[in-house]
DNA sequence: CGCCATACTGACGGTGCGTCACTTTTTGAC
DNA sequence: GTCAAAAAGTGACGCACCGTCAGTATGGCG
């Protein structure tokens, strides 16, 4: 039943932190939590199955973390360097899991994956990227943001989403940047997001305002929070 | 020797284009050869190595690529933007290389692929960021680009690049964005890129000129020299 | 106790990887 | 032209993993 899946998941979880995804195994995922594969297979079609549940886990996790990020207070440009500072904690405490994210995306995964788990993945999506579209209204609403050039909300959210996502996944995956002199990722994540929002006009501008004191104040109260509910 | 190693890869090369990744098998590749697994593993010392070498080639097409585009006429952030048509081409062209490129960039492949040739790749995707950053580099000599904020060449190179690349991946990768309603991917790119360059204060600015206009020049110009050498 | 449903198992056929002992072809010295 | 050494080429083999399914254990109930 659920609790079983569940373990399983929680398992395979662990396994995909420790060793990345070429560790997730149905024989190995059997022998750890010492079930047979049968009985793993009537809780999931396929492997890339196990994986889309893992993922699941994980954005839900993530979805926690944005939800935090929204109750700190401060005006819309604020939280929305909240909702950054989530989705490096995330990235940063499970890299390997935060690569898969963007695996799962893929035909690969898509294609073999149940039915359901994809649903109710593409719901968390669904949900997450509302949560980001609402800081971005909410920015219009307050006069801080005026859309130009036909540009919508959603695509405000889509290119802040595109840049971090690039940024993480390029300096993430990757050692290749060392013939490129590059600072530490949050710097970079700091770096090029103010420039993007600079370019969205999204007011406080950053030569206006100390966006990294607001990192930083964000990072405390993310963390204050997490300590109390783990 | 050299011929055969070709070989195989133009072969692999198609499968990839043709099927994707997942194709790439060594017992396929060597069938479609008509040569036995054994002559294949005296080139390539694994899968892996394989796919690295489908990269490099790619790679030094792209490469290519960009040295066409910088051959047009125009001032520097117009270059910037025949660099990002480049790209473009490239990836509509082969997806499925295009995606591999980043997978190339993983641990998975690193780990495994020979020496040689992932130092072989690393050259090349140095060769292609000095190409990106002399862009940048003449921008400022031209004085349409001023450094602030401890911003440097390599910075601005690498934001474009995270964004251009974070841009191609989800849209590509990925149907999950069908609850977002987004323009097609070239607008998006041009969207957000002007977005960007604009942070980055780099004038022309596109309120004072219209990239569009440019990116279809470019276009006219790149189909045309594709055609004298193909 | 016997019956049935449900949970669970692991051997099996299949695919793919990478190896290596062996065969065939080429080369070059005489 | 001959022959032996080197180079090129082969495919069966051992291994790991996938997903299946016929069969076994368990536990509740008349």
């Amino acid at each position: 039943m659920i609790a079983r899946e569940a373990y399983f998941l929680e398992i395979a979880s662990k396994l995909v932190a420790e060793e990345g995804i070429q560790a997730i195994t149905m024989e190995r995922l059997a022998e750890l939590t010492e079930y047979s594969k049968g009985t793993l297979y009537k809780h999931f079609t396929c492997r890339e199955d196990v994986i889309c549940g893992i993922c699941i886990s994980g954005t839900t996790h993530l979805l926690e973390l944005f939800n935090t990020a929204l109750e700190f207070k401060g005006h819309s440009r604020e939280r929305m360097v909240a909702i950054s500072v989530a989705y490096s904690i995330y990235a940063k405490e499970f890299p390997h899991e935060f690569a898969m994210l963007s695996t799962s995306k893929g035909e690969d995964i898509r294609g073999k994956s149940s039915e359901q788990r994809i649903k109710r993945l593409e719901l968390l999506d669904e949900e997450i990227d509302k949560l980001t579209v609402s800081v971005i209204e909410e920015a219009i609403k307050e006069g801080n943001l005026i859309m130009t050039n036909g540009l919508t909300p959603e695509q405000v959210c889509f290119g802040g989403w595109a840049l971090n996502f690039g940024i993480y996944t390029i300096m993430g995956n990757n050692e290749v940047c060392h013939h490129f002199d590059l600072p530490p990722v949050e710097d970079s994540i700091r770096l090029q997001t103010n420039v993007l929002f600079d370019g969205y006009g999204w007011k406080p501008l950053s030569t206006e305002w100390d966006y990294r004191s607001t990192e930083e104040r964000v990072i405390a109260f993310m963390v204050e929070r997490l300590k109390t509910t783990p």
